[in-house]
DNA sequence: GCATATATGTCAACATGGCTGACTTAAAAT
DNA sequence: ATTTTAAGTCAGCCATGTTGACATATATGC
């Protein structure tokens, strides 16, 4: 539990310096590291990701897409969807934020090995709840391709 | 990345539900967590774990201590000083916030294999700032005893 | 085709938990 | 005796979560 909190804390720490400078919080961060994970993704699928109201993902969503880092374009199956995507803008943001957790991450697997890290992903993933595990590393579907 | 949002998000969940019948928020379940783990600890030592600001503390802190859950009493050695500790109260509210976590936990380790752990362990420890590994595991050693 | 359900968005109000800045008190250190 | 440190307080701000009520467009089902 110690090990999570220390880890989440750091982990966390300089991309949140970084998104200040932007006036973003984390909430902005995780936004546009799913979006750029998932491009396409509904409004609904990426309430289910992160789990808060649609009140509170419009305060950041808009504002994203105000200032010109997501794009909105109506699902072509269902036109009441709009599908998300990064701008470019979008795009070289989120690689801007990710950056330093990638290197804190590929220096913790650099140090503790390739067996480790094995462990690390078992453990972790062990952790979510079983519902969720299936989604975890793989793009959401698209609603596209998923039909109803 | 996804996998920590993911474990995170899981992990903390439920407690936060508990908290809440007390009025209580996840910066309360830090407070109470870490005084838990090191009995006696300073408000300077706790303030450097969960890098917070004093006046953000001070909220929970005050509110802990008038609900009766955690006590305070002056340094023997310093006495400006506010030795923090658990009342009996304050330690079986600790139980009950952590046990859902210790279960996950030990339901994560379990399928995962003793093998897996170490692994986890090692990489969650460097994902944490370097000067602040050594601390991690052990209670943090008591200014009563370590001079000044 | 009409009724209902769904996807999305909006307004308003509130709570939590961060923050800064300014200031106080008591005790320790120099 | 002065300065520094540990702790606390007051006030106000901001980000991000919440609930509840309602609006609009589109899809779906009978």
């Amino acid at each position: 539990m110690e090990l999570l909190f220390y880890a989440y804390r750091d982990f966390t720490a300089e991309p949140d310096a970084m998104l200040a400078k932007y006036g973003f919080g984390r909430a902005h961060h995780r936004v546009i590291y799913f979006v750029g994970r998932n491009p396409g993704i509904t409004v609904s699928d990426l309430l289910g990701i992160l789990r808060i109201t649609k009140q509170s993902l419009s305060r950041v969503l808009s504002q994203l897409v105000r200032e010109g880092f997501i794009t909105q374009r109506p699902g072509s199956r269902d036109r009441r969807q709009r599908l998300l995507e990064l701008t470019n803008r979008g795009v070289e943001l989120e690689r801007q934020l990710s950056q330093n957790q990638r290197e804190r991450l590929a220096r913790a697997y650099r140090q503790a090995g390739a067996e480790a890290v094995e462990g690390f992903r078992k453990v972790v993933t062990g952790i979510i709840n079983e519902i969720d595990r299936p989604k975890v590393g793989r793009p959401i579907p698209l609603r596209e391709a998923r039909g109803r």
